[in-house]
RNA sequence: GCCCCCAUGGUCUAGCGGUUAGGACACAGCCCUUUCAAGGCUAUAACAGGGGUUCGAGUCCCCUUGGGGGCACCA
């Protein structure tokens, strides 16, 4: 057993969470879970410019609905906090000024304006655009003395000129880059606040994090992060960058336009969406598990626990994963499938209300075992059962006649088998089908054709679920009533 | 432009020097069947290319190519 893990998932508040932060969140949890650590939650929100109001709440919705609960938060608090950057201010303040101190980090008082311009140059010169370090040198006392003067100034990082910084990552061993390469990255901005380099660091410190599993977009930027640690005398936590993913195609990743267009196929990669879309949580979370991490080479269904129990780190992939919706729906209909019948009606419920439909749940738990096994959403069951709760239904006239087979032939089986459902005691699955199958036998037609009428009279659609169960929970008036409608169609068309 | 990362079928992946390269989704066919599903069976399909190292390379090294990410007083 591995030693506690303190795991902390950091979104920041900035727009709708989706399948990347989900699957991040995830691999939090599970690695908490598993070790008996802590999974903590922390909001990046010093962003003002970008913060969305309702992106916190929509981040905890969203865990919750994936039931991935959280040990310390900016709501439940705990012994590290405040969880939320906008309330550590002080904090980050304090070990800036630790790093200047040490002769670690220096004040800078480049307008934006010059910086902007230098980074305009390089670019025409075909640069790295790097700082330039001409605040670098300016001795302590006399930035002290301009700073207190007024004079607005941020605090930037002093990297080493020169040698290399070997970073470990879980995924993908050793990293090493020339110091040169990495920039005098501003750690303070001129209002005070920290920036995510420095802010995130002290908070991992502080939070006494373990493991720092984030996107590999923060790979570039590893040994800037290491340097400021090392530059601490922190103890360093295990790096694990997890990589993108990628669209469908497995060309590039899904950029804005695409991922908002999603939506129409009944697919999105947010995951306030996916709920209302008829997804289960159970089947995200086995699904985005799979993306970037496998157990063996051939077990694929893992619940929540299963994951929790078998998770290991070892086992992430590092090349970027294209999403596979197709993949997504069937495990969704996997899990649609092994949920009981009482389960699966309560999940079900909420659509067909949604759609309008006076939903008894007695009546519910009869129709639902007809319909789970062709369900690979939950909202599939509107247009699948629909026709057990409308008053009535309208086939059309061309659905009703039989394939092969005339207007009027169609209406005379229509008639046939209208009388055989009148002369039954009751019409239910037990009683119906000898007869109904003796009238495709008399008729010397196919069952195809001769239910085929009935099913689209009955239900109004050419495909539903099996037909006699269909009848029997319908009831025999309003399917008498059905089929005296559908002869009535047929003979106008003969 | 510079830096970093990645590379097994269409897609997700197993493989950690010796395998008939395994599984899943998708696709196709067959079976089952009153439609549609579900289920069962079968088939098609991959080590990006080129150099090394080694008795032996999908596995290790290098290059090329392709893909991705990053270069903000955003995160």
């Amino acid at each position: 057993m591995e030693k506690p893990a303190r795991v902390r998932f950091a979104p920041s508040p900035t727009g709708h969470m989706h399948l990347g932060s989900a699957r991040t969140a995830l691999y939090d949890y599970l690695l908490a879970r598993k070790t008996g650590g802590q999974f903590v939650l922390r909001i990046e929100d010093t962003d003002f410019k970008r913060y969305v109001p309702s992106a916190e709440e929509e981040l905890m919705n969203g865990l919750r609905w994936l039931g991935l609960d959280w040990d310390e938060g900016p709501d439940k608090g705990g012994p590290y906090g405040p969880y939320r950057q906008s309330e550590r201010k002080e904090i980050y303040l304090k070990y800036a000024e630790q790093l200047v101190e040490s002769g670690q980090a220096y004040y800078c008082f480049c307008s934006p304006e010059r910086l902007s311009k230098l980074r305009e140059e390089q670019q025409k010169q075909k640069q790295p655009p790097l700082y330039d370090g001409l605040c670098r040198e300016i001795p302590l006392a006399e930035a002290r003395r301009r700073a207190a003067a007024g004079e607005k100034y941020t605090i930037r990082f002093k990297t080493p000129k020169s040698g290399v910084t070997t970073v470990r990552d879980a995924l993908r061993g050793e990293i090493t880059v020339e110091n040169r390469t990495i920039d005098d990255y501003i750690l303070v901005k001129s209002d005070g606040w920290a920036l995510y380099h420095l802010a995130a660091m002290v908070d991992d410190y502080e939070m006494k994090i373990t493991h720092v599993i984030r996107g590999s977009e923060w790979l570039p930027s590893l040994p800037l992060h290491a340097l400021i640690i090392r530059a601490f005398g922190w103890p360093e936590p295990e790096w694990v960058h997890l990589s993108v993913f990628l669209k469908p195609s497995g060309k590039g990743k899904m950029s804005k336009r695409e991922s908002a267009e999603l939506i129409k196929d009944g697919h999105s990669i947010f995951v306030k969406d996916l709920e209302a879309l008829g997804y289960l949580p159970e089947a995200v979370v086995n699904w985005v598990a799979l993306m970037g991490w496998s157990y063996d080479d051939h077990t694929e269904i893992f619940s929540l626990s299963d994951l929790v129990e078998k998770f290991s780190l070892d086992k992430l992939n590092p090349s970027p994963a294209a999403i596979n919706f197709t993949k997504f729906d069937y495990f969704n209909g996997y899990y649609i499938r092994s949920l009981s019948v009482p389960e699966l009606a309560k999940r079900v419920k909420p659509f067909l209300t949604a759609a309008g439909y006076q939903v008894d749940d007695d009546r519910l738990e009869k129709i639902v075992p007809i319909i789970q096994e062709r369900l690979n959403t939950l909202d599939d069951s509107v247009e699948m059962a629909g026709f057990f709760f409308k008053d009535e239904v309208v086939p059309a006239g061309e659905d009703l006649v039989a394939k092969g087979l005339t207007p009027a032939e169609s209406a005379e089986l229509a008639e046939q088998a209208l009388e055989i459902i009148r002369s039954l005691p009751e019409l239910t699955v037990h009683q119906a089908e000898q007869p109904l199958r003796a009238l495709v036998e008399r008729s010397g037609k196919t069952p195809q054709q001769v239910f085929g009428i009935i099913r689209v009279a009955v239900t109004g659609q050419r495909v539903s679920p099996p037909l006699f169960e269909s009848m029997e929970i319908i009831g025999k008036e309003i399917v008498i009533k059905r089929m005296e409608n559908a002869v009535a169609v047929l003979k106008k068309l003969s």
